[in-house]
DNA sequence: CTTCTTAATGACAGCGCTGTCATTTGTCAA
DNA sequence: TTGACAAATGACAGCGCTGTCATTAAGAAG
């Protein structure tokens, strides 16, 4: 039974209701310019004959799409899985399209993505943080959409922007080890992409504020971060400073694997050694011990970017440009602080 | 210095270069077809011009588009954010574009972006599983381009598949804990999406078989997995029968959480208590004790789905239309087998 | 009854590109 | 020299839709 559709046009609904073809184009797209009457034989032509506008030829024709474009450097993070949630269930529902851009944490790649998704015309567009390539600049500059950067903040956004200030946070992190009586405390990085680097500024004041900087406490790597990284990264601190006491990872992963390489090596967290993760993932909770981390609110950030996305594509105002979605330091036993004579916590 | 760019469109670059616009058309489509000379002359001007050509126009003119259509259940679960590494890494380089629909597991919604699909003419289509329904499989044949379903095998594929059996997958790694000694063996199940059920499938034949079924050891879900869930749902299997001695988990998720609970509670994996989980992520051998998984290759997968897709629009001819990628039990310490006698293993 | 508004609909061109011819030029064999 | 043919280039229409008028009808105001 192959059914052979030849596909059906406006000019084809047109013709079966008896209007002209400007008609059903209006019922579509400004249905309060046409009579009830019309409208609804027009509706009904439209599901008879199964009539699907050709996007190709609305934005030949309109200059325009409903294509929101999404520009993030990992699609297998979880952070970014976490904002991409927070996107598509803020856009279900609406007429519109997410178009998602992978820049691998390239910048040449971003900057290729943007002139293809520039060029169609999108209704709006998402990149990820504040350190765009000049050409990269441009590029958004002269894209006539509103425009959010997620994930950081900043002074002078593109257009808008929704973040966190992650020097903050990472300074937070560290004080609160800090506060909790840890006074060797190390730092593990990988990716080194910005946000990560400037959690790394945010925790070297806060040991220099605090006179326990030391540079020997800092292990850092390019590679992506993983949990087996994690494992690699602490083995590696500890054996160049023997008396490190705690350690602030740049995300969940790394601080997963340290919690375990920590157990194979029997160090007691949180009594030897305090550990203190990034982004709180839902495991932290669950783990042996559970595991503080540092919560950002990371579905919410996709949601507000697509919030101040589609008010501004209404026109409506936009109350601040800049929204800080702040953080917060989820502590766990994992931090609970160095043994002490006078009480034992359970494990 | 801001710059007041006007569009440059391909009659402004064929004015630039005294040529008509279809010999640039070709320059960038069939370059073969255009003298050496004049090819140079355009390629010079649309790079000083910095002409990008307009998809839209593009599209509406030839009936066909550079895009790659993806369909998944979820951009937040490791599985396919895997997948989707694979998918952006094959496609690297080569003169297509992914676009990336996101169903939530919903029949419905998978129907709704094959309609919007398909109406932008994709130059291929890559959708999750076999299980879709009956407007979606008219849909997906009546669009007219190459089509691959991914994650499962089966006999009659819309056009291409490629993944593996999860129900012989889930089999295995029931054999695999039977044949380590363990005798009530549970399942630990989330979501439950068709794969799931397959495995659920493979694991109650394998029991069977052994003579070791018992409807009181499968705990399952709707809700979506996470490690919170895994220690939730190993806490439920445990309180329905006292004589649980390991469990199959339908990913690592789970596991990973079952062996967080197992911690808790002192149960000694492996020697009390056996875990396995699915897919391997990597996190599973830096556990405590490494955790056994069923490796399935979804990297790979993407991968070939892509090149499957490539090969069939360049009108190669495919050696099969479907793949099988097949799996491993990758057996480590959490599966050890009950405690022995003779033989205590290290922690 | 005329003029003015407003609401509803239509005619038409054109968005930027490519498919399909047609035309021009050069090459080579007869 | 001529014709046949291939290579290179161009003219033109049109993909399916919407922006921008223009037109008509129906009421409101004078």
């Amino acid at each position: 039974m192959v059914e052979l559709k030849k596909k059906i046009k406006l000019t084809d609904v047109a013709e079966a209701v008896g209007v002209s073809a400007i008609t059903v184009s209006r019922v579509l797209r400004t249905p309060e310019l046409v009579s009830e009457p019309v409208r609804l034989r027009v509706v009904e032509a439209v599901a008879r004959l199964g009539y699907v506008p050709d996007p190709a030829a609305r934005a030949l024709a309109s200059a325009r799409t409903d294509v929101l474009g999404i520009l993030i450097p990992s699609v297998t993070n979880n952070v970014f899985s976490a904002v991409l949630r927070g996107i598509y269930d803020r856009v279900e529902g609406l007429p519109f399209n997410i178009q998602l851009g992978n820049t691998r944490y390239s910048v040449l790649e971003e900057e290729r993505l943007l002139g293809v998704f520039s060029r169609q015309r999108p209704a709006g567009l998402i990149v990820t943080g504040r350190d765009q390539s000049a050409r990269s600049l441009a590029l958004l500059r002269q894209a006539d959409c509103p425009i959010v950067q997620i994930m950081e903040l900043g002074d002078e956004p593109v257009d808008m922007m929704v973040g966190l200030s992650h020097r903050d946070a990472g300074h937070a992190a560290t004080r609160h080890l800090q506060e909790r009586g840890y006074r060797r405390i190390g730092f593990l990085g990988a990716r080194m992409d910005p946000r990560t680097q400037r959690r790394l500024e945010g925790y070297g004041e806060a040991q220099k504020e605090a006179g326990l900087h030391d540079e020997r406490l800092i292990v850092t790597t390019r590679r992506a971060s993983t949990v087996t990284l994690g494992c690699e990264l602490l083995s590696e601190l500890l054996s160049r400073s023997h008396d490190v006491d705690a350690v602030f990872c740049i995300n969940d992963d790394l601080a997963l694997g340290a919690l375990f390489e920590c157990q194979r090596r029997r160090i007691a967290v949180p009594d030897d050694f305090g550990i203190c993760g990034f982004n709180d993932l839902e495991m932290m909770a669950v783990a042996n011990p559970p595991l503080t981390s540092v919560r950002t609110n990371r579905e919410e950030m996709g949601r507000r970017a697509i919030e101040m996305l589609i008010a501004r594509i209404a026109g409506e105002p936009i109350e601040a440009p800049v929204v800080d979605l702040g953080y917060e330091i989820v502590e766990r036993r994992s931090t609970a602080g160095p043994r002490r004579r006078e009480a034992l916590l359970p494990t």
